[in-house]
DNA sequence: GCATGTTTGTAGATCGGTCTCCGCTTGTAA
DNA sequence: TTACAAGCGGAGACCGATCTACAAACATGC
């Protein structure tokens, strides 16, 4: 039926290659104690001539596969790219390879297909997925979590400082004279399902400001319905309001871009403020010029390599690293038409 | 040292409660023959009891390991994204399960780690490896290639009428009334490393276009070097000459993004026609509003897939699929000015 | 010279599945 | 009744590594 797949060269076609045992090969491959210099030159040698390189899928039963597994929520999302940078930066010179593991849907299934003995070890950017069950996943393997504000028992977590970051939107918005500002965030929905995600903090501090400066009547949060086209509406709602705001916080970048178009769309651009949040490399382009969050994505994601790296190295205490925020005004905040 | 790792479920766990054989088991959840309906029932229900996820190591070792891989060049390019999203609704009711190498620096490692037993078949994106390499790949494990002209033996193809997309550009171009246009295109080194990737295409499209409108003097074909800052030199290069083009088409959408920028930067922005390719998702957004070729991205990662999963199930014939494009016409392409 | 270590290499169990072959029942045709 | 096929379930080899235990060789100290 199907042609027989050239079978590839195994540890024991080296060995016999070499003249040695195939355990002596497995040592030589993972450095471990107790191989002499000749020995470890000639089966190198043989390696070489074969062109061997050991199975993952064996390794992986006895040991280790040395495949680190990146769940990623949703693989369009522009600050995905910063965190799988970052990662693949921290993993370079180690025997370890990243593998990313897109989830379409239900994240919970996603991690559970990583967790089957596929990697050594899962960094997870899913917000919707709650920490009993990740104390569980952690049990069986090495987890660290992005942009989790959890308290964790058996896993570690890396995460912006939401709480600075916006702060400093909030303050930047407030100086530059705006009253009636909105706040754009995820749906209730998710927000229900977990406890404390990036966004509740967001949404938190957005509340705390507006009530410290007397704004709580002007106080309005909308929220995304999942899609571009839900933001569109959303934005729509708030440009139709009796008395619309001057300046919309979105929850992120990707929801701003589609906030900015929405004004665009209504010929406000220039009129209505919008911030950001992530510095994505888009918000950086002339012609979007967007005022951001930079929170580190690139650092975010080789602090999570890193960290999951010291656990793999035997480290049992667990980690929480909070990463620090800078604003970056942009066109797309001005101060208010008076 | 490291904490025990709960030993997961086992496939004799199952067995033993179920009080069959691990074959039995086995049987079952491959949906084997030989399993009458009570046998059935007892193990699904054990299965259930216990939680068991069948381990993929194990299971890659001697049979399948239900993944496929599928490499790609750069996570930030916003074509990328097309392909994903139409991989993973293509796999989405099979027992598969996608997973993405990012490739960080040479694409060959990357492709021989996925091939060390992880995955099941591969999809990859890489323009820089040379068919005869890719030919001993496919001799190992099944391979789809998008983006690839070349005429494989042992490999399937997936990939858009860059003639015709590079066609569509052209004509419109001309049309509006340009006869300087610039073309902005991947750097000599990739081009020459292998035989026909779709920029050799367009480029020759681009040349030939000229030529038959008699433009061969103002033929100007400049190269981005890698990074986004070899696009903004090359961009700051063609304005800089003594007789700028008037209209710009760039390689792919995300050097057409810095084209814009520079263009912007420049001040010339609405003077300079740009257009760019693959109809990503920024060529949309109003403030952008960038003249794309839609090479229907997301379609032909789902070919890519489909045609993997028939090759699993056995084909042996290639099979090159070419996918339709459509120019989309934005503001950002408009007569010169007189 | 002998007991004791230290290196160096190997044998063989093991990981958790898949898959081939084989035997036991049953049903059915001769 | 006998023969044969089809259906069902299990025994056990096997995939390609890792890893523990152990043996052989060699050095060292007294």
């Amino acid at each position: 039926m199907s042609i027989t797949r050239g079978r590839s060269v195994t540890i024991s076609d080296v060995a016999r290659t070499a003249g040695v045992s195939r355990a002596a090969v497995s040592k030589v491959i993972r450095n471990a104690y107790g191989v002499s210099p000749g020995m470890r030159q000639r089966v190198e040698a043989a390696i070489e001539e074969l062109g061997y390189r050991p199975s993952v899928a064996a390794r992986a039963l006895r040991g280790s596969s040395y495949r680190l597994g990146l769940e990623i929520p949703y693989v369009s999302g522009r600050f995905m790219t910063q965190i799988v940078d970052g990662a693949n930066r921290a993993v370079a010179d180690t025997p370890y390879q990243l593998v990313l593991a897109p989830a379409d849907g239900p994240e919970y299934s996603t991690l559970e297909s990583l967790a089957d003995g596929l990697v050594d070890g899962i960094i997870a950017v899913s917000p919707r997925v709650d920490p009993p069950w990740l104390e569980e996943l952690a049990r069986r393997v090495p987890v660290v979590m992005l942009g989790r504000h959890d308290d964790p028992e058996g896993y570690d977590t890396v995460v912006g400082d939401d709480e600075a970051g916006a702060g400093a939107v909030m303050d930047h918005l407030l100086a530059l004279g705006h009253r009636r500002i909105a706040h754009l965030t995820e749906p209730e929905a998710v927000a229900a399902e977990t406890p404390v995600t990036p966004h509740v903090v967001r949404v938190a501090v957005y509340r705390r400001r507006m009530a410290e400066a007397g704004l709580t009547p002007s106080i309005e949060v909308a929220r995304w319905e999942d899609g571009d086209s839900g933001v569109r509406e959303a934005t729509a709602r708030l440009l139709a309001l009796p008395e619309p705001p001057t300046a919309i916080f979105a929850g992120h970048d990707d929801i701003a871009l589609v906030v900015l178009a929405g004004v665009a769309a209504a010929g406000r651009l220039g009129e209505i403020s919008v911030a950001g949040y992530d510095n994505t490399d888009m918000s950086q382009h002339p012609l979007i010029d967007l005022t951001s969050v930079d929170q580190q994505g690139v650092e975010m994601g080789a602090q999570a390599a890193t960290m999951l790296l010291e656990r793999l190295r035997g480290r049992t205490e667990r980690r929480q690293h909070v990463l620090a925020t800078s604003l970056r005004i942009r066109g797309s905040t001005r101060p208010p038409r008076t």
